[in-house]
DNA sequence: ATTATTGTTCCACAATACGGTACATAATAC
DNA sequence: GTATTATGTACCGTATTGTGGAACAATAAT
């Protein structure tokens, strides 16, 4: 089904460049305009994109795609089980809380739930980020095979934005190993001066399919409110597990 | 390019049953078992669904629609550029920030910030709500096209949920002609307790793409928070329109 | 043991996606 | 002002490609 495929290159390529004309569109494809002319027409006719208003037909999404994203990464409504726990962690911490599965060698944050502090950590929701020094990611890395890991480790390093930290391979491999005895991972080398602790959230099959954190300023962080946060975090785990299962 | 709208069909259905095996897939579409199969295969090649771990064959949804879905309804990152204002409001308001799309009839929560007060309206993210009962919706049709308003009016009166209000036809032309006035909607009549007032944010064309809203319990909220909330409002669409213009 | 259901492969047929060419309109250059 | 490029859209004959019935092995239900 090439045209299947076409259709979803043209799909992707209006998202990153909409509103988007048919011509733009067709050299950044390097494709037949007349090929990409009817991808558009057909994703137009199924309702997942819309001409914008103007004279010059400019092309844009419309929120079709949203509807699978809510659903995406989450078998049985993972977001629906989850968030009253990360209602409860919170009420139990003061602190943010955020959901994140991971995608694409990166971790994506799919739910947030502030603290009431004034001094907090706030993330975009969808913001991406790498596996290697969340505590969201790491928690995943340690529940995946090795050679996946490594796969992900590669894709980061291809990625390579600037001053991002990418630690050795070794390293990786030490850490990954302390969190599978751990059961949480823990960073403070993502965002300066925010500590944050993360656990998988592994579905019935056993594969991690998204990541639970608790991140504090730490100014207001402690030996004993990171072990609070890991125990709280390991408790709910199972129990999401549990319910997933 | 039957196949592709085949192909798409075959991808919500997917989301909507995931973890999902061909031959209920092919049932549920009324399509024979074959094309579904090539759909799914497809599908997966080109990276939007993988299988599920086990021996019977499962189908699932990978993140690749929420790549997409962070963008629709967002020519510019919409969400980039709003999400500064949000912050402002909350802080000069305290109270629950949401901004919302809206997408086949229906408004979708897109984007959070909540109240530090104990007392607070949450709304899950991605969650759904009729037009014509929330501040968010009202602001939006209020500056739509009037054949537009009744199509989504009809789409409403069919969707008919249980328990749900539905404004007569000529009371909500009343108010929608009352909030192109003041140029902001309100509501209490949406979640029992809860005020809200909302604004449309309309891009370039002057088409509303989205909605802000600040929502308060009642026990809060006086005839001065109100206007307050108005005016805050009102200034922060302006400066959000004049960003994407 | 028997039956129903599932995921998957094969294949001959024709439907349909393909992309070159063509044309009208709107920005741009001169 | 005209000339020129770029753009959105329509047409059409060819053969590439998607189509769905039938058959298969493997599991689950009876």
């Amino acid at each position: 089904m090439n045209s299947v495929r076409k259709a979803l290159l043209v799909l992707e390529a209006v998202a990153d460049h909409q509103p988007v004309g048919v011509s733009e569109l067709a050299s950044q494809l390097a494709q037949p305009k007349t090929s990409v002319q009817r991808a558009l027409a057909t994703l137009r006719d199924a309702g997942w994109i819309r001409p914008s208003a103007g004279e010059r037909t400019r092309w844009e999404l419309t929120f079709r795609a949203g509807r699978l994203a809510r659903k995406a990464g989450s078998h049985f409504g993972l977001r629906e089980v989850v968030l009253p726990h990360m209602e409860e962690l919170r009420r139990q911490t003061d602190e943010t809380v955020h959901l994140a599965v991971y995608d694409d060698s990166e971790v994506v944050l799919i739910e947030r739930l502030e603290s009431p502090h004034a001094v907090r950590h706030v993330e975009p929701l969808g913001g991406r980020a790498s596996m290697l020094v969340t505590a969201t990611g790491k928690a995943i890395l340690a529940n995946l095979p090795e050679d996946e890991v490594n796969v992900i480790y590669e894709a980061t390093c291809v990625r390579e934005e600037a001053g991002m930290f990418i630690p050795m391979k070794d390293a990786l491999a030490q850490e990954l190993a302390e969190v599978r005895l751990l059961g949480y991972a823990t960073t403070s080398s993502w965002r300066d001066g925010v500590f944050a602790t993360g656990v998988a959230i592994t579905g019935p099959s056993g594969n991690p399919i998204a990541a639970l954190s608790i991140s504090t300023p730490e100014t207001r962080s402690s030996d004993e409110s990171r072990r609070k946060h890991a125990l709280l975090l390991l408790e709910h785990a199972g129990q999401i597990n549990e319910k997933l299962g």
